[in-house]
DNA sequence: TCGTTACGATAACGATCGGTATGGAATTGG
DNA sequence: CCAATTCCATACCGATCGTTATCGTAACGA
């Protein structure tokens, strides 16, 4: 009895997904959400309830469709391929499609409507900035010795700011100091050594 | 000629900073801002502009304020130390104040207004959750012997998540994917090995 | 065919957003 | 002491936020 719904929940839902994957939560209104659905806003509102709800069911389908290689990875044979198979996952979830970049539990929160774009890409430069001014010191490094021929001071850069940033987050997340300490000694446990100077185990 | 301000700028934009590093920079409201530096809206904007260039000038404080361990650890005499200075600091920095965690750069954007909290929290609990099946693999592999007895599952854990985030944060970034494929190898290089079962070089 | 049911579309709700116009008070230079 | 100037405080601006009431109508069971 009654009429039945019109438009697909899945899709809908789907089209949700990629509006709070490129925008973010707070940052995806009801405007983007429907034109990206194609649904009216009280259909949306009967068939997920509200925005918060919406975002949860969106969260937890892009866990099942695009985290998949998680599962994957836990059924892997040895740690080291568990570890080796979620970050090629990362990487390639990362980099797959172009216009939604990072990983939506991420963006989810870290990115935000569209006229706070100059402020994001103001932190973006800070960031390059400071990753340029540590590429630039390795490269220094390589000259003088202490850093292999073979190392690549953009990679170190590169690697040592996903590593602090990790850590913020994981620090917003309630992290201890020891366990952050720890990740940062363990992060500190690959640095190459071989160059003309010895290998430097201070502090 | 004329009356001088009676507020501080300096105290004031120390008070500013302090909101947008805790509530993100979407999520500090004009209602915040006034409430913590004890400051009227019209005050501010005649001693900063708007929203967007009070953010900016508080975000430079901070890096001159609080990330002043940067150049220190550029000083460095070698590369390792360098990195080990940033490490240190920035775990230093993200765990010093206990309201307010993590790094203003990345909270900025990653935090948001009071009533997102929901939202961020089940974000952190979706995190958890995965980092624990992760510490939960590793304490199984360590029973297997493909991870010494030394190896702290917990750490390894924390440590690949950091890794992960991190790089999803260069992705939002622009990083290119061969860079963001280097930097996991780099992480990778650093895995532990010395179990009962063969170092695994595969994938 | 008829009554019921739930649809889709419009429009409006109160609240809050960032940003400002408006006065009255206070402090300055002359 | 006066006039000019800049302050603080209140109140309001239009826009947008998430959410919902209203309403005409299309699709169902009987």
């Amino acid at each position: 009895m009654g009429r039945h719904r019109e438009f697909d929940v899945d899709t809908a839902l789907d089209a949700a997904m990629r509006v709070f994957w490129r925008k973010g939560y707070e940052g995806a209104s009801y405007a983007d959400l429907t034109a990206a659905t194609g649904v009216e806003r009280p259909a949306l509102y009967a068939a997920f309830g509200n925005k918060e709800a919406l975002f949860r069911r969106a969260l937890a389908r892009y866990y099942e469709r695009y985290l998949d290689y998680l599962p994957e990875a836990l059924a892997q044979p040895t740690a080291r391929r568990v570890a080796a198979h979620l970050l090629h996952g990362a990487v390639d979830l990362n980099t797959r499609y172009p216009d939604h970049t990072g990983c939506l539990g991420i963006n989810g929160v870290l990115a935000g409507s569209d006229d706070a774009e100059p402020v994001r890409q103001a932190l973006i430069d800070a960031r390059a900035a400071g990753e340029a001014l540590l590429r630039e010191r390795f490269d220094r490094a390589r000259a003088e010795g202490d850093l292999p021929e073979t190392a690549r001071s953009d990679v170190l850069a590169a690697f040592l700011t996903a590593v602090l940033h990790g850590m913020a987050v994981q620090a917003k997340a309630g992290f201890s100091r020891d366990m952050l300490m720890a990740v940062a000694e363990h992060a500190l446990s690959t640095w190459p050594t071989g160059g003309s100077a010895p290998s430097d185990p201070a502090s």
